[in-house]
DNA sequence: TTATAAATGTGATTTAAATCACAAAATATA
DNA sequence: TATATTTTGTGATTTAAATCACATTTATAA
């Protein structure tokens, strides 16, 4: 039988509860939507909550003074975010805004506190989850560190592939890339570079370019030279 | 009373169980010696151990295929790593090296993850300490991201303040300033910026240089400066 | 202590990538 | 469909910081 909380086992903290579990958080949390360009939630912000993605795509992105944003990481179905402020305490460190029309279901902090105390095997899930995207942010602290533009662009393609990507045949596809505006801001480069430097990939035979689809031709391959 | 099992009291993971839960974690692992540079853990490594520093500094670094090397982190007396390995049972993605003679604790995996199931509250400050380390993960990619190489230097600075500093009359005292190569692979620039950039922000009044001991002069006004 | 090696300080030069500037293309809107 | 707006492509110029080069200082070992 597939009801309205079935999105709910598709979120990795969750899939491994039993459906009665699954029905009750879907008791206690309430979705909202979010028009595209819209902000779910700002830096400094004190409240907390667990946001879970039913459907859209978000992004997470901290901002200097002077305007200037780096994205730290693109989330989609499934994904969830806000874990850090309830873990802690500590307010918001980064902004969250919709990329698209966005559907996202919503645990209150003390909700999910009382799941976590309930279901302690959420806790080794949310474990997992956290120390992948520990492993994530290190590479990523590599690459900013220790390679040229070039470097940094197929870092962040490659990134995007993990999340977002889709395997047809072998080739990894990037449906809707983000903005060239937003690639820099991931990469850590300019927008300039960006385009650049895409088109010195497709010229050297590595992705193919149509629009906004981004095909990685020989993932392995590519992996293996940026890595 | 005082017994050899003390240290574990100061790992926050460890600290609010009771006092016989310590006692028993004691007894489960092995110490073990490490000399200033030698390698504790290796990238690619298998196996997987939670290590915690009884004594002792290491840095937890990556290194690119050329040679150069980012440093992640600097860890010393109560806290741990190589629990990420043991969480989602990944390869190590990072070399660990002993930067001065070090005395470390051993859990071997299979141990820790009894401790785990038994002591859910271990789970619970396990998460706070990753998304501690998630922060300033995120502090690092907007740093290497968007600031120039004397805001890149600073915030090393702010992040070796908090990680070793000591406060002494308001003034934070940073006892054993790595070298400036360390530095500079902490950073993502070169040893000669660093070099450059410490005695301009002494000349600016901004830090004191004695040797390898660094006092931030005004840590608040410092931090709002370059945060 | 003296010799040797490692680490640091600081100018001069080079270089990668940012910025600037604007045309062309693609998307959104009237 | 036409018009406005956003996004992209690409040369030319500037610039911040890396690299080079070497003297000086500090630490380590003989």
């Amino acid at each position: 039988m597939s009801t309205s909380s079935d999105f709910l086992k598709y979120v990795p903290i969750f899939s491994e509860l039993p459906d009665e579990t699954i029905e009750a958080i879907s008791q206690v949390g309430t979705k909202k939507y979010y028009k595209r360009d819209s902000i779910v939630l700002m830096e400094e912000d004190a409240g907390s909550a667990l946001f879970i993605i039913v459907d859209g795509k978000v992004k997470v992105s901290r901002t200097s003074n002077d305007g200037r944003e780096v994205i730290l990481s693109i989330l989609a179905e499934s994904d969830f975010f806000g874990e850090m402020a309830i873990l802690d305490g500590q307010s918001r460190s980064a902004t969250v805004t919709a990329l698209e029309d966005a559907e996202l279901f919503i645990v209150q902090r003390n909700q999910f506190l009382e799941l976590l105390q309930e279901h302690p095997e959420i806790a080794i899930s949310l474990l997992q989850e956290l120390t992948r995207r520990l492993r994530g942010a290190d590479i990523k602290i590599k690459s900013l560190s220790l390679k040229d533009a070039e470097g940094k662009v197929a870092t962040v393609i490659l990134q995007l592939a993990d999340d977002l990507g889709k395997i047809k045949f072998g080739i990894v596809e990037i449906e809707k890339l983000p903005l060239q505006q937003d690639l820099a801001n991931m990469a850590g480069t300019s927008r300039e570079t960006i385009s650049r430097t895409l088109h010195s990939f497709a010229k050297k035979g590595l992705i193919e370019l149509d629009g906004s689809k981004l095909k990685i031709l020989d993932y392995a391959k590519f992996k293996e030279m940026y890595v």
